[in-house]
DNA sequence: AACTATTTATAAGA
DNA sequence: TTCTTATAAATAGTT
């Protein structure tokens, strides 16, 4: 359909082929548009010039997305499963490695023991019992620290008080509320703290310290084996 | 183009719908065919007609993968995005979930304890106390079992030898592998377990018991404290 | 981009 | 569906 027939085969010229190209996909935009209203169609047409280009025509009625999604339901392939792959394989991976976790804690908590081996036992027990003393001394440590750090409080807020009491005897009233509401609410805890500390030093009782303990010695605790 | 000029709208005739779809997707397919070879671009084209056919025509130098990879590139787009989404999500939870786990696992292990509260380490610590416990029993229950399985084979094949010498004795030499060769390897090992299972009687030592361990006297075992 | 001679597509009918 | 054919539409080469 022209002034002359031509060959179908590539056009060598570019300008021409790039004239041909631009005529030619107006004719099929406006075919695949004729299409879809004259026949209640739906047609998805995506062309890339030799040049990277890209024109796309798509049926009002529909999208890219939902012709793909057909096509691929339609003719039952899976455009996606190579991009999916990689990400299925870290999904089971990590369902894997978590349920081995869980099952680590379960035995760890004296669960799911059933089909473990005399050795298999022993190491559990033995890791289980060193971990235990460590977290026992941190345990100690943690409270030597915090009544520690209260007694200290104590010892500042009864500086204090002292001083208030002095500065009432020599009459010195400018300031009452000085050094006091600032602290208060810090003293009240402070005191609750103290006591409950002196209670923990009642719990004085024997500890089996552990040959092969590397943390025994590390902190300066008391001995509050029921702490 | 044809003996009479038709306005583009919906045909309504289905007959008439289905040929003129039929006659004008050829059509539509020899453009497309040409403009691949004359212009050498790329075309994907998807035409679904409302009966729910399928039809497409893709150039031959690519697919509809790929055609659909640039489309998403070049026009920036994901169509995947909502696809992956969940998955996503769920890596996202899983990994989350794992790291939990680790955590767990270490705190445990006597490691990562220094943001736990006394409460929570006093927790664990309890914890740990009893599962050690159910541990412990666990493995002087298997023990058990394991030599008692021995003991009984012992028995047997003492048994055993004492028919055989008895054979001997009385001159029946028609067989004199008889209950020796099946037997042989069990026979060693059991005996050397039977040692080991009385061996372990002399590291009998004093076993805490703790006052509310629910699994204390289940099993009949041994107090093998350094089994 | 517009023109137009010609080819091509196709509507209607068989 | 397929073929036919008159006619509409597309477009190759030109301006």
């Amino acid at each position: 359909m022209g002034r002359g027939k031509i060959e179908i085969k590539r056009i060598e010229n570019p300008t021409n082929r790039q004239v041909t190209y631009s005529k030619r996909r107006n004719g099929i935009f406006k075919k695949a548009q004729e299409l879809t209203v004259l026949c209640d169609a739906k047609v998805s047409l995506i062309m890339i010039s030799n040049t990277g280009k890209l024109h796309e025509f798509i049926s009002p009625t529909t999208t890219t997305k939902k012709m793909i999604d057909q096509y691929q339901s339609t003719l039952g392939v899976d455009l996606w499963s190579t991009h999916y792959q990689k990400m299925q394989d870290n999904l089971k991976k990590l369902r894997d490695i978590n349920s081995k976790l869980r099952r680590e804690i379960r035995r760890r908590n004296g669960e799911d023991l059933h089909d473990m081996s005399v050795e298999e036992l022993r190491g559990l027990e033995q890791n289980m019992a060193s971990a235990l003393e460590v977290i026992r001394e941190r345990k100690f440590h943690t409270i030597k620290t915090l009544t520690d750090t209260y007694k200290k409080k104590v010892r500042n807020l009864e500086e204090q008080n002292g001083n208030l009491l002095l500065k009432f005897d020599t009459g010195c009233h400018n300031d009452p509320h000085y050094g006091l509401v600032e602290n208060e609410r810090d003293y009240e805890s402070a005191i609750a703290l103290a006591n409950e500390a002196s209670n923990l030093q009642a719990f004085r009782l024997h500890h089996n310290h552990h040959p092969n303990n590397l943390y025994l010695g590390r902190f300066d605790c008391s001995d509050l084996r029921l702490a």
